[in-house]
DNA sequence: CATGTAGTACTACATATGTAATACAATGAT
DNA sequence: ATCATTGTATTACATATGTAGTACTACATG
């Protein structure tokens, strides 16, 4: 439903591996990775909360953030929006283009029939 | 290279159809499918324009616009991005992702088998 | 020839996004 | 008790993006 932009969802991954977590804890986990001000990390956090995929509980004086949505869903909804812009929406035409671009190692076309396989013999 | 938003993106579609074409063509394409304004739609290949993915050539009065980048090399730079982003540039993982989430059909996990197997005898 | 229409050039404006700064308050160290 | 530090709340500001509007011009038509 709602929009996480690109900054954002560096924030939300923090807290996908693991949450509850402490404002500091996000800090901590992002500053140097992104070279972002703390200032910047919570506002990025406060705007997360306030698109509801973020949740604030206060314990004390500080808040502990947990995700409010799963990687899952928030990761399918990319998914498809990036599927509509450039393959109209197929994810056979973005295989199909992966594979002919020799995007993928032998290994991993093996792989990839390895799990066809298994899911066929679901 | 230069970011391609998503409504620009339409516009790089009609373009990567067929090119050159003149911007009443352009708007013919899309006027009805988006409902934008011609307005909009010249604002947004002037951009397009600006940004050197688009080129513009003076024919009489009127400019013939073709596309400067091929749609493949769009694609590509939006599928990393893509990957980055939502599987830390993983093809495979979006793939596994994908298989179990049970978002093919078995029709559509046969033609992937046969466009590895295809694939794999070149 | 006078006008309407449509393309070109430029400008506008709201919302989104990246990136903080300021103001205030509570806590922890002197 | 005082002051520096750090969270919280609010505000700021540039650039990006979606979505046009205005001004000017030139062809097409009555």
């Amino acid at each position: 439903m709602n929009n996480i932009t690109d900054a954002e969802w560096k924030i939300m991954k923090v807290l996908w591996r693991r949450s509850p977590r402490l404002g500091s804890e996000i800090v901590d986990e992002l500053e140097t990775e992104t070279g972002w001000n703390p200032k910047t990390i919570h506002t990025l956090i406060r705007r997360l909360v306030t698109k509801g995929v973020l949740e604030a509980k206060r314990e004390n004086q500080y808040y502990l953030y947990s995700a409010a949505v799963t990687e899952a869903q928030c990761v399918r909804e990319e998914t498809n929006t990036f599927l509509d812009k450039c393959f109209n929406g197929s994810f056979n035409m973005l295989l199909s283009n992966f594979i002919e671009d020799d995007k993928l190692t032998d290994q991993e076309i093996e792989e990839l029939e390895n799990l066809l396989k298994a899911k066929k013999n679901r």
